[in-house]
DNA sequence: CATGCCGGGAG
DNA sequence: CTCCCGGCATG
């Protein structure tokens, strides 16, 4: 929903810029009545339609602010949310993409045609539609439009929820290590997320959802704050995914990391910890994906970061009891701590391969200076320990760490990972 | 004894 | 494949 209001507003902040219409006033209300119901907005353009032609000039201004407009809808969302800061943002982003358009025809040309077919509204509004009932109106038409597109606005809603509940997960990270280990897997997922939708869908929506992606990431950066809307949408799914389905989670992480795992190895190295996430972005070239993305990869690294956070923590908290001494113990009995989870630690020793480097060294001590170190580096160490030993000697040995059986107990045996069912090396709890 | 997990089996 | 369990190894 508020991706709409945003992406009008902004519309609107640019007509207003633009031609500098006075009935900019109403914006707030058009807006909102906008995103609410589109309805409204097309009885005031009919009543509008008078202004919608005033100038040749505005006409052309119109085709610019429609352009803008479908930019702007794909981009400026998640920085709606923001505050003028953001919107600052958008407008810069927004001639950014403009430009970047305008240059390339073939982009062009289906916003256009898309305007025009919606209904002469915008040509005969046109003029108009940018300022203010009209724009509201042709805005409508877009909506419609655009609406499928954007979809993705369903989630939105979820996010608040999320955030809060996700929130917790977050801080820890932050006042850890978060930044660090993140940095590096964020970019892949970035990466990832906007190659998939950049790839299936359309230009114009793969704008949208790279640059809302991006534009979120800038805002963070900029303000080097979390709170951001984007943000709070992906944690939001990772942690549904996480929470809600405990087993899916399991399966998530290792699908993702699969993924990552070759970006990972270069940023790998663990010393940049404290400032990972700088030294990451310019590598992850991973761009590659998404060369259209352009500035707005190192944003999009930053969100998938976030979940990869996430999913570290959660690692973490499962493993940080025991794994520490199971790291340490693994190590010194060699291969044993490969034993221990193939899946998923394969998964995710991507961000973690780096760790491995440093143990190469000394297999045992680095375990316990870790340890002391930090939870994150443990959690690391543990993961990356796993590639390192390749053949397991004979058993698992045992998982230390709790397990779905210890956890959930016998009642709650619904709750187990499927392999604690099966009487398997637990998925959930990984050591 | 309780637990974790491998190996194997049944559908 | 999924779903189990016997039985070993471990603490």
């Amino acid at each position: 929903m508020w991706y709409f209001c945003t992406s009008t507003e902004l519309f609107l902040f640019f007509a207003s810029l633009q031609q500098s219409s006075s009935n900019g006033a109403p914006d707030g209300q058009k807006v909102e009545g906008g995103c609410l119901s589109p309805e409204p907005a097309e009885e005031q353009r009919s009543t509008d339609g008078k202004r919608v032609s005033r100038d040749s000039d505005t006409r052309s201004v119109s085709l610019l602010e429609q352009k803008r407009k479908v930019v702007s809808s794909s981009i400026d969302v998640p920085h709606a949310r923001r505050s003028e800061e953001e919107v600052d943002m958008d407008k810069v982003t927004a001639a950014m993409v403009l430009t970047s358009l305008s240059t390339s025809p073939l982009v062009r040309s289906p916003p256009v045609r898309v305007s025009e077919g919606l209904s002469g509204s915008w040509k005969d509004n046109g003029s108009a539609g940018p300022f203010t009932p009209s724009s509201n109106s042709s805005s409508g038409g877009y909506w419609s439009w655009s609406a499928p597109s954007d979809q993705s606005n369903p989630s939105t809603p979820s996010p608040p929820l999320s955030a809060d509940s996700f929130k917790p997960f977050r801080v820890p990270s932050l006042g850890g290590v978060g930044p660090g280990p993140a940095g590096p897997e964020d970019p892949i997922l970035d990466e990832q997320d906007g190659s998939s939708l950049l790839f299936d869908e359309p230009i114009p929506r793969k704008r949208k959802v790279n640059t809302s992606k991006d534009m979120s990431l800038v805002g963070r950066n900029c303000d080097s704050d979390l709170s951001d809307g984007e943000e709070d949408f992906y944690y939001t799914e990772i942690k549904l995914n996480t929470d809600s389905v405990a087993d899916g989670l399991s399966s998530l992480s290792p699908a993702s990391p699969s993924v990552l795992s070759p970006p990972p190895p270069p940023p790998s190295p663990l010393p940049s910890v404290s400032q990972l996430p700088d030294s990451h972005k310019p590598t992850q070239p991973s761009d590659t994906k998404e060369p259209h993305a352009g500035g707005t990869t190192p944003l999009s690294r930053s969100a998938p970061s976030a979940l990869y956070l996430i999913h570290t923590d959660h690692a973490y908290q499962a493993t940080a009891p025991v794994s520490i001494p199971s790291s340490s113990t693994n190590n010194s009995a060699g291969s044993a701590s490969t034993s221990f989870t193939p899946t998923n630690s394969s998964s995710f020793s991507i961000s973690w391969q780096s760790p491995p480097v440093t143990f190469t060294g000394t297999t045992v001590s680095p375990s316990k200076s870790q340890g002391f170190g930090d939870q994150r580096s443990q959690t690391i160490a543990v993961l990356s320990s796993p590639p390192r030993a390749t053949a397991a000697l004979s058993r698992k040995v045992r998982g230390e760490g709790k397990k779905c059986r210890k956890v959930y107990g016998m009642e709650n045996r619904d709750m187990w990972c499927t392999a604690c069912r099966w009487k398997k090396a637990c998925q959930r709890f990984t050591d």
